[in-house]
DNA sequence: TTAGAACCGGACATGGCTGTCCACTTCCGC
DNA sequence: GCGGAAGTGGACAGCCATGTCCGGTTCTAA
């Protein structure tokens, strides 16, 4: 995966660069992209300056840590595409998505929002964006899915899933349920009732999450505290 | 509104703080929860002082200015629940709900986390979710609404709405489409596939957006820990 | 073995946010 | 009017985030 065509690197800093990616990967995982780039640091084991040297700012590291996730993105996709059942080929793909995004807290983050710029990951999601694309067609043609169903409703099953996954204590059970769902609203049927305008976007055009929230609440009794100059 | 119990205030305070709520309202609507304190103050056209001797902290802030926008909803669902219809009166107070959410980027933030603790917002929502239960039984009795659809699926809708406002630049269309959907999915129907397990989950149950942790998956190499050679 | 380049850790600079303090100003009862 | 309590604005403290710097250490090639 890492053919950074860089500098040799010292046999201990291979070790350490190792390390980071590694603590990296977990600590967005379970703590999602805001996790402080000190504590990443100390996961790894290294010191702060050891991190910043080998990734200049987080964006390059988290560029690095999601571009094996991204390419898994394209892989799972290419595969429920040559399901010979096209509409279980695209039930797959969809849940699949949805596991990954109740598991992993920041996959969304980076599948949909343009955190990093030039990189690895854009190309990507391009790449995952056609084959949806394709998906999409393959199981509209073979007339499982509805006629109106346009590629930009997977990115809503996405940021859906998103939204579910970010605040219950049990994601996984319930992006199973959200997904049974919309598998069941997506399917070719009897009610042929008109949606509401497609969404026309990709997964290029969202906007950054800045998740509000956000009033501290570590959940850890940080209280006002008094601490100012008491007087 | 503001039965506020506080000692009488001076006309010209009086005034400032009615400009802070409002200026509070705005700005949490458009920019989310996160939007600094000063900023607020700087819309009000007070000085921070002023703001922060109104207001001891942001959560009271908040509470103030989000006390309505629950009691609105408490009225909306009940206003669907004294509709003729059940199925219709059901779908009106979840698009409406979808509308609402998808306006207010602060909206669900409010009404699924405890941003508050100890406030009207709290017991608001609690009313929100009894109504809600009642406006589900009743749709099922009436035959419209999938046997097998759980109160906590409201939940899931809130958040799905959520996510996908957060992050598309027309969350209005996206939310809309969304809803259309789910409605499908959850209407009664031909469809009798057993559904994953519901979740269990309240209004209350939710955690903080961000940095709370432990999506299920914690365990994979935390803590190495192996603090620096010799020196 | 050894010299020096690469590497290391952690202190520090910077900036944004919440919340505090206080010298000054304004309202309002008498 | 006038005196004082209530009110005001903005400087400032403390915290935590990203990213920088540098004195000391360690690998490695000769």
């Amino acid at each position: 995966m890492n053919t950074d065509g860089g500098p040799r690197l010292r046999a201990d800093a291979i070790q350490n660069r190792v390390r980071i990616v590694a603590a990296a990967r977990a600590a967005f995982a379970s703590d999602g992209l805001d996790v402080p780039m000190n504590e990443i640091a100390r996961r790894a084991g290294v010191g702060q300056g050891t991190l910043y040297r080998r990734f200049p700012t987080k964006e390059a590291l988290i560029d690095e840590v999601f571009a094996d996730h991204v390419e898994n993105c394209v892989n799972m996709v290419s595969a429920g595409l040559r399901d010979p059942d096209p509409w279980r080929g695209f039930c797959t793909v969809i849940r699949k998505m949805a596991m990954a995004l109740s598991s992993d807290r920041s996959f969304a983050v980076v599948l949909t929002t343009r955190v990093t710029d030039e990189s690895s990951v854009r190309s990507g999601r391009r790449a995952v964006e056609t084959l949806l694309g394709e998906l999409v067609r393959r199981t509209q043609v073979a007339g499982r899915l509805r006629a109106d169903f346009e590629p930009g409703d997977i990115v809503l099953t996405i940021l859906a899933n998103d939204g579910v996954a970010a605040a219950v204590p049990d994601p996984r059970a319930a992006c199973e349920r959200l997904t049974a769902y919309l598998l069941r609203a997506f399917e070719a049927g009897i009610d042929t009732n008109a949606l509401p305008t497609a969404i026309a976007v990709g997964l290029d055009d969202l906007r950054p999450p800045t998740r509000s929230g956000a009033t501290g609440r570590d959940g850890a009794g940080s209280e006002p505290e008094r601490r100012g100059r008491g007087r």
